[in-house]
RNA sequence: GGCGAUGUAGCUCAGCUGGUUAGAGCGGAGAAUUCAUAAUUCUUAGGUCGGCGGUUCGAGUCCGCCCAUCGCCA
């Protein structure tokens, strides 16, 4: 039986247009789930679409469509778009689907057995233009009139069933403490423990101004508010309120890989609320943070999103394995926002792609073409150095892949095609080439390049599947994609004598022609 | 306003529990080389480590204040 990893991507509001924040995080998890998949892991990969609460209702009114056709237009697009990035997802949850309804409904009534959801009474300013409630303070500062409107704000009562979510501040914080990397980065860990001394008030779930979500059970009137109704997709995807779920061994996730904009929801009121449902804790929330556009955040006011028709310019300028490798390598996996940034990017291509994963394969092909008819040559030294060194490099691959540090995994398989780069100027095959006296030393070489560009290749399969997959094709050998995953990073699995096609993987590409694409 | 974080070479960033000449990649400069996608390899960057003050024999690395940026909260 094969370890089983969940990994999931936030669920995405279908009243957003899809733009890079959507397609960064559907990416970076793609890859990991590609890379756990290589190693031979029983993948499920999340991702889906929030498609209640009352912008969206407001937003199909506007239209004159009901909500339902609303979120079935945008979710639809939302599984087109992400189709184009070529995702691996297992599964596409949409919360208006009755399996999730159904099994929302059943967690709220075991909340409810416990008591850990309770019927109270919220009083607060009510803007009735906008149908939102302002806090005390803020009231205050509004000088109780709407922002909107002008028009008076009222003292409004609502009963309105409450999330006991501070009876879970010592369990909470124990967790934390127990579990140092529960949250990453560290940094964000260390926010949300500052948040959570500040202490924890019990959270509305349900709200009754709107009527597009989730009944609240035995609740005339009460609907499921959206952000209880979302973080519930993780499990209900996985069928973990049905009886003899199938699905039930990938539980608990791997990672839930987020923004940083809704950390608070992954790193407390979910797992208080796991915990109320006596249920077991994700391994890990992973928060990124934000790409910024040319040095500034990206806003509607500045006009300046990189939103989904930029990003299939990229795509169809570069290719989709260059916008993976982007994503990946110089994403915003820190704390610090990242910058998207075209020069960047075409050098990032440009660099990586073209002059080392491309033109490495490239000179050792040619050199395998012309000095031996394309068969690949004997290597009587078995290697040499190069077994450990491969070695050396898959294991800290699978270290890196391990902590979700992408770019680090990466760098291991541009490391090696560095030092194969290295030994080819160093031991100058070409110069031996023209005496064949040299012929079983330029063999070896020559064996030794091609044995370590297959495995780095398979190292950066996850991130550039398209291209790697020609790579396997013209170096390939047994073992192939579908061999497991010791025979995969094994040195020395391309037998003597085996074709080795030249390949141009990562065409260059004109610098100005991102530009002349728009 | 409160809490948390970031601020290191032109750019993007590494620098764990304080200690010899502060590192990498990219860009720039010089050299070697021709198998390769005008690719590759080697050498090179003299940067007040945001600012000021403090602790210490000694701080980028600890403490305080200030400035800038980011996030969360209010």
């Amino acid at each position: 039986m094969s370890q089983t990893s969940f990994i999931t991507t936030p669920i995405y509001y279908v009243n957003d247009r899809p733009h890079i924040g959507h397609a960064y995080t559907s990416t970076i998890c793609d890859v990991w789930a590609r890379a756990a998949r290589l190693v031979g892991r029983e993948v499920f990969f999340l991702t889906g679409t929030d498609e209640h609460g009352s912008k969206v209702e407001k937003s199909a009114t506007a239209r004159g469509i009901s909500p339902q056709a609303l979120a079935d237009e945008n979710a639809a697009e939302f599984q087109r778009v992400l189709a184009t990035f070529g995702l691996t997802n297992d599964d596409f949850i949409r919360t208006t689907q009755p399996r999730h309804v159904a099994q929302v409904q059943e967690f709220l009534r075991r909340l409810m057995a416990t008591g850990d959801v309770y019927l109270g009474t919220f009083e607060g300013w009510y803007d009735e233009g906008q149908e939102e409630y302002h806090t005390e303070n803020k009231a205050r500062e509004l000088n109780y009139q709407s922002p909107i409107s002008g028009k008076a704000l009222v003292r409004a009562t609502e009963q309105n069933y409450y999330f006991r979510l501070s009876a879970f501040a010592d369990r909470l914080a124990k967790h934390f403490a127990d579990h140092p990397t529960f949250v990453r980065p560290t940094e964000r860990a260390n926010e949300m423990l500052g948040r959570m001394r500040e202490g924890l008030q019990d959270v509305p779930i349900t709200r009754t101004n709107f009527s597009w979500g989730i009944a609240m059970p035995d609740a005339p009137g009460h609907v499921v508010y959206v952000w209880i109704d979302a973080l519930l997709n993780y499990i209900t995807a996985l069928g973990l309120a049905m009886p003899h779920a199938e699905r039930t061994k990938y539980w608990p996730a791997d990672y839930h890989v987020v923004g940083k904009e809704i950390l608070w929801f992954h790193a407390v009121i979910w797992p208080a609320l796991l915990m109320a449902l006596k249920l077991p804790l994700p391994k890990c929330i992973y928060a990124h943070s934000f790409w910024i556009a040319d040095g500034k955040k990206m806003s509607k006011s500045l006009g300046n999103f990189v939103d989904l028709p930029t990003i299939e310019r990229y795509n169809a300028t570069y290719g989709l394995d260059a916008w993976r490798w982007y994503m990946s390598t110089q994403g915003p996996l820190g704390t610090t926002d990242a910058d998207f940034n075209g020069k960047h990017f075409h050098e990032t291509y440009t660099n990586d792609l073209v002059n080392t994963v491309g033109n490495c394969p490239s000179r050792v092909g040619a050199m395998i073409a012309k000095y031996f008819g394309g068969k690949l040559p004997t290597d009587a030294q078995a290697g040499g150095e190069w077994p450990s060194r491969c070695d050396a490099a898959i294991s800290k691959w699978e270290q890196c892949m391990e902590v979700f540090d992408l770019s680090g995994a990466a760098r291991c398989a541009m490391d090696l095609l560095r030092q194969v780069d290295v030994m080819i100027n160093d031991t100058e095959p070409f110069k031996l080439a023209k005496d064949p006296a040299n012929t079983p030393r330029l063999s070896s070489i020559l064996n030794q390049c091609a044995q370590t560009v297959r495995i780095a290749g398979v190292m950066l399969e996850p991130f550039l599947p398209q291209r790697m997959g020609d790579l396997a094709t013209a170096f390939g050998g047994m073992p192939g994609k579908d061999a497991n995953w010791s025979a995969r990073k094994k040195y020395g699995a391309i037998s003597d004598g085996h074709q080795i096609e030249k390949v141009a993987l990562f065409p260059r590409v004109d610098a100005t022609a991102i530009n002349q694409t728009a």
